[in-house]
DNA sequence: CTTGTGTCCTGTAGGC
DNA sequence: TGCCTACAGGACACAA
């Protein structure tokens, strides 16, 4: 949970007192940024939400009982407010660390690749990576060195929009393919950004208010094994790199 | 370098 | 009812 400093008393010393200036996002880590330079970065992991909730008395009782099981991490704001991190699985992540002082465990975010909604992710960025790679295209594009911030819904969504196959040797694909792919990565990840994100259950992702992200409804294959895509042909699910992946077989190819 | 597998952890759903 | 397995938003370490 608490990555660095490793010390959990160390990085609750390190934060106390801390002002947030702003607060970013690069991939799938939400970035606070800190007075004295310091920067606060966060991983939900597969199950964990971040919520604003009020710390005082009578809302409290209301509304704080459910939740203290899954709470891993609460930080105390100023203004009677919290910014409480909840996490069943615990595969969630915090760092905190000041300038030039990146830690090591957090390496990879500096290895990380373009940013499917923004310029520069295109069809040629997609070909110079997969260029040669023999590797199901899904299990590209859940490489974040590749294609930050997809995860396995977007990336199942996504090559659903595109019509190609999870298990498409990447290196095999098409310039028609590819800018088709790279289309529908921006236009489901901006998908998801207008409906909120996706709350599959009821624990997992949640707004800050604790709302439910709306994206769930919009899904065309993922979860959807069985059910007739709109095409009529029933969706499958395959294993590709230990994760399901879902397709429609009728248009998918 | 690439690729596939196992692991961290908790909880739920379904088969028998 | 209870036990067992499979599976779940992610990312790493490691072996071949």
């Amino acid at each position: 949970m608490v990555r660095h400093p490793a010390n959990v008393s160390k990085f609750a010393r390190g934060l106390t007192g801390r002002r947030i200036k702003s607060i970013g996002r690069r991939g799938k880590y939400l970035l606070f940024e800190l007075d004295q330079g310091k920067t606060l970065a966060l991983h939900l992991g597969m199950s964990g939400s971040l919520r604003l909730v009020s710390t005082e008395e009578k809302t409290r009782s209301a509304m704080s009982k459910v939740r203290t099981e899954r709470e891993r991490i609460r930080l105390e704001l100023s203004g009677g407010q919290a910014l409480s991190f909840e996490d069943t699985r615990v595969f969630g992540k915090v760092f905190l660390y000041g300038k030039d002082e990146m830690p090591k465990t957090l390496e990879g975010m500096r290895s990380m690749g373009r940013e499917p909604i923004e310029r520069g992710f295109s069809a040629g960025y997609l070909r110079d990576w997969f260029r040669g790679r023999k590797t199901a295209v899904k299990n590209l594009l859940l490489d974040q060195r590749i294609c930050c911030g997809v995860g396995n819904i977007y990336a199942n969504e996504a090559l659903h929009r595109a019509g190609i196959r999870p298990n498409r040797q990447a290196g095999k694909l098409g310039r028609q393919e590819l800018d088709r792919l790279s289309r529908a990565l921006r236009e489901v990840l901006q998908d998801g950004i207008r409906w909120c994100g996706t709350t599959l259950d009821d624990d997992g992702y949640r707004l800050p208010d604790g709302g439910r992200g709306e994206f769930q409804r919009h899904l065309r294959v993922m979860g959807r094994e069985g059910e007739r895509c709109r095409c009529g042909a029933k969706v499958r699910r395959v294993k590709l790199g230990g994760r399901s992946s879902y397709y429609c077989p009728g248009c998918q190819s």
